[in-house]
RNA sequence: GGGCGAUUAGCUCAGUUGGUUAGAGCGCAGCGUUGACAUCGCUGAGGUCAGAGGUUCAAAUCCUCUAUCGCCCA
């Protein structure tokens, strides 16, 4: 073995190894429960980032840890067509050949996205691969594949004959730049810094002529007055009481329009009326359904104005903006601008504004979905981690509003709907119909648009497993265990998938919704391409190994809490996977050509104090780590198997053995074998490529390897009669003596090489302490330890003391010997022994405690207060024999 | 306006049913190179767990309020 561990060399044949070892592929077994994971899919549009690493590093380690527990697993990975996402990033590459996609029709431009498809569908699975995902391949599926697409158009006839999915003329979020509409959520609001202008809008008086009376609106855009169809004032608002039923003329277009009085307008929003443009507005809109008010649209698809605003056609909409507010500055009827900030809309694919515009689409009612995707949640069907997040999952869902689906795009689910040229009558249908299901007239022509992506995505968990067809896939694997993606798709993604799983297959399509953190950088700002604070996932696993980067991703930080990665993290995940390396070259080295059977805890009594110490330790961190996989806790999960790795095995257990090891004796050989097998096991869900690498040249060592690659290893079980609390105590005091000769060493300088001589004064301890005597003298280089009982036996002039828990440790250090420094130090712990008595003592004489507390705890404080007086009065002693 | 989260060592973060003398990594100081590892070892310094109240025998942990930062929804 190399004497450090290089990822580089062994990541690309490890993955091959499992390859074809056939690990990844799903088995159906009807005598036990599947773990099924659908990977969230990448968008088609480029490549991975380290929000995806996260996910593949999460899921990954679920999966290989319930392959090990010997549980059918499917992981199933697929990647998603993106519908704006991806039209955006080819037409950016036909604008690189001066092309737009109108040049190339719609056929033409298809053909265009096929091929970049082709080319990244490639390049996301290598990339995958490369970060060591166990994924079912063969299973991989991509959302407009026939079976998904046969899918999305069954779910769309079945909502539409449902009378849940429908087309209507509402207001929705139209990007100009991108030319669609959008859903709410793909909006993103932001704060501005703008004004209010305050319009006068002159009135008219009996005659039917502008007078002198006015009535002042206050708005934030005045480019949308010249689709203004009338004002409304608050009908309960005395400023404005008896403007209702005026007609006002509407400046810059003079059309008479009514002055109207209704509930939703705020009275204290400006002046308390506003111009009513139901075209281009919310509110506006439903407030002219109720007066029966017609809508004007006046901005066009591109965001110019269109012949509705009259003298101001052709002008960009900010453009027409600061033309009206001059305008109307001239005209006398600005009567103030304010600074008034306020949020706007943006794309959240372009972050291009907003607008907001009457436009006929289709739609999904969302609330008869929404009910049974509540209960599902509420009844613990579906249990989301963190919890906190259930919450928020069910105050949006409250709050539901239908959800916009057709797109203005070519990329994507073409919307299965026929319109009639002759009856106008709509035919949906499963197959391309070839007349209208009304008329029979051949003259139908289908629905030019194209589904939200999120449509079909909503689908995913079932539709990747054939539905609508009853496979056998679908019978074993769904409903699915656990659903791993970001907090920020929520809303988008999960809740849809609740309800639309529920929809089409009656049950829920998840059992978990394990929810991770947001990425950040070193600086805590999110990661942007036009920041360039982008690390890139690939990069940093060829950089320091793929198994520092997902050691990282997988420890660094609690379930849904956002994350900071730098390279100074990386580096200790990289230094983690090489420590494992070595440690495991020791153990492969001093085993030569052996190979050892696992220790039985029969044999236990007869084992060295450190080994029982270390078996016992290995059997509780089995049980820790199998109490916090299954509640999602897999950051605290593998610190705890780190610490016990570097802490226990590393820095205490391997020095120990080499006691042994070094004078012959080669008993500590199958301990190191089996604690080193067995914490690879542990951690091969975490650091998959390192422990295989080792495990295969452990392999050879352990005379009844079960299997060929770690990869399939049995998970360990934890057992209780490894389980040593003496040993623990016993070994923890001996450790504790090491580190008490080391540290006064330290402290007075003795050089490293030079051995003292020690007496320990091991009392209850002696046994222990004698079975440590070498270890001891090799470790805090001690010549000769002297076991003694009781502090009489120990020299008491001229000597360094340390008073430990149980025994005391006494160095004759006489040429370092410094009567103050000694006196200084006693006194310091004597110091913080009493203010350890005294707390506990305080503690102990509340009677409320002894009474209320449980009885385990009382006798936990008893021995406390007991040991930290027995060092008390140990130090006290010391320190009197020093004045 | 409503909701959520964060606030713990110089920095980044752990700490899930309340019971530790509050932990880790990095950084810092001192020491260390004859065989697992300098991608390392040993030793050490460093925290009134944002603040104020409260509940409790016991609070970093539960409740209330406040402050600062961030996010989501309207």
């Amino acid at each position: 073995m190399a004497k450090a561990y290089d990822a580089g060399q062994v990541e690309d044949g490890l993955y091959r190894l499992w390859l074809e070892g056939d690990y990844f592929s799903a088995r159906t077994d009807p005598a036990k429960h599947p773990f099924t994971i659908i990977m969230p899919p990448p968008n088609v549009t480029g490549e991975l980032h380290l929000g995806h690493a996260l996910t593949s590093t999460i899921e990954d380690l679920l999966i290989r840890w319930h392959r090990m527990k010997g549980d059918p697993t499917l992981w199933l990975p697929g990647v998603d067509h993106a519908g704006i996402a991806t039209q955006n990033v080819v037409e950016k590459e036909l604008l690189r050949e001066n092309l737009t996609r109108h040049d190339l029709g719609r056929e033409g431009f298809l053909e265009r996205v096929w091929e970049w498809v082709g080319r990244y569908r490639h390049i996301i699975s290598q990339q995958h691969q490369r970060l060591g995902v166990s994924c079912d391949w063969s299973r991989e599926r991509f959302t407009m594949d026939e079976g998904p697409q046969k899918a999305v158009r069954t779910t769309f006839v079945n909502l539409y004959r449902d009378g849940l999915i429908y087309r209507g003329e509402r207001i929705i979020n139209w990007c100009p730049r991108c030319q669609t509409a959008l859903s709410d959520l793909e909006v993103e609001h932001k704060e501005h810094a703008d004004h209010l202008w305050y319009v006068r809008y002159p009135l008219l008086d009996e005659s039917g002529e502008p007078g002198d009376e006015y009535i002042t609106i206050a708005t934030t855009r005045p480019e949308t007055i010249v689709a203004d169809v009338a004002v409304a004032v608050n009908p309960d608002d005395p400023r404005n009481k008896g403007m209702i039923g005026r007609t006002a003329l509407l400046p810059t277009m003079d059309r008479h329009i009514p002055v109207v009085g209704d509930a939703a307008v705020e009275p204290a929003f400006g002046t308390g009326a506003l111009k009513i443009t139901p075209g281009h507005d919310q509110v506006d809109f439903e407030v002219g359904e109720r007066h029966g008010l017609s809508a004007i649209v006046s901005v066009g698809a591109d965001g110019m104005m269109n012949e509705e605003a009259g003298p101001y056609a052709g002008q960009d909409r900010f453009v027409c903006r600061d033309a009206i507010v001059d305008d109307l500055k001239a005209m006398g009827l600005m009567e103030k601008i304010e600074p008034y900030s306020h949020s706007i809309g943006h794309c959240q694919r372009c972050d291009t504004i907003i607008e907001p515009v009457v436009s006929q689409q289709w739609f999904v009612s969302m609330k008869p979905l929404a009910e049974p995707a509540m209960a599902a949640v509420k009844d613990g069907r579906i249990k989301i981690v963190p919890r906190r997040f259930t919450r928020v999952y069910l105050h949006w869902m409250e709050n539901i509003r239908d959800w916009c689906i057709s797109r203005q795009l070519w990329w994507g689910h073409r919307i299965p709907v026929w319109y009639c040229d002759d009856c106008g009558e709509i035919t949906v249908a499963l197959e391309d119909p070839s007349q209208c299901e009304y008329c029979a007239s051949g003259s139908i022509h289908q629905d030019p648009d194209v589904l939200d992506t999120w449509f079909s995505s909503a689908l995913w968990p079932h539709s990747t497993l054939g539905w609508p067809d009853d496979t056998e896939d679908l019978r074993y694997f769904y409903p699915t265990t656990v659903m791993e993606t970001g907090y920020d798709i929520l809303f988008f993604w999960v809740a849809r998938m609740i309800m639309m799983g529920l929809y089409n297959t009656g049950d829920v399509p998840f059992r978990h919704v394990y929810l991770h953190g947001l990425l950040r950088d070193r600086d805590g700002r999110k990661m942007t391409k036009s920041l360039g604070n982008v690390v890139d996932p690939v990069e940093a696993a060829a950089k320091y190994g793929t198994d520092a980067l997902r050691f990282v991703l997988a420890t660094g930080g609690a379930p849904g809490n956002d994350m900071r990665i730098s390279d100074e993290r990386l580096e200790g995940g990289r230094n983690f996977a090489n420590k494992v390396w070595n440690a495991a070259r020791f153990v492969i080295t001093s085993l030569g050509d052996k190979a050892v059977e696992p220790p039985k805890p029969g044999a236990r009594d007869n084992m060295a104090l450190e080994d029982r110490w270390i078996m016992s330790r290995l059997h509780r961190l089995i049980g820790d780590a199998g109490k916090l996989l299954p509640a999602f806790q897999v950051g605290e999960a593998g610190r705890q198997i780190h610490d016990f790795f570097w802490g226990e095995f590393c820095d205490w257990y391997i020095e120990m053995a080499k006691v042994r090891l070094n004078a012959g004796n080669p008993s500590p050989l199958p301990i190191l074998a089996h604690v080193l097998d067995t914490s690879l096991r542990l951690l091969h869900p975490f650091v998959p490529f390192v422990t295989e690498a080792i495990w295969q040249n452990l392999r050879s060592h352990l005379r009844r390897p079960e299997v060929e690659a770690l990869i399939a290893a049995p998970w360990p079980k934890a057992s209780k009669r490894w389980r040593d609390e003496e040993a623990e105590r016993q070994a923890e005091a001996m450790m504790d003596v090491v580190r008490a000769i080391r540290n006064i060493r330290a402290e007075r300088g003795v050089e490293p090489a030079r051995c003292v001589e020690a007496y320990l004064v091991a009392d209850g301890m002696r046994g222990a302490a004698e079975a440590s005597r070498l270890m001891i003298e090799t470790l805090a280089r001690v010549r000769p330890l002297h076991i003694v009982d009781g502090t009489a036996a120990a020299p008491r002039e001229r000597v360094i003391t340390a008073v430990l828990r149980d025994v005391q440790v006494v160095l004759p250090l006489a040429g370092l010997f410094d009567v103050e420094a000694e006196r200084a130090r006693l006194r310091r712990q004597v110091d913080d022994a009493q203010a350890e008595v005294t707390r506990l003592k305080a503690k102990l004489a509340n009677e409320q405690f002894r009474t209320r507390a449980p009885a385990t705890v009382v006798d936990k404080e008893e021995d406390k207060l007991a040991a930290a007086r027995a060092r008390l009065e140990g130090l006290q002693a010391r320190l009197k024999e020093l004045t």
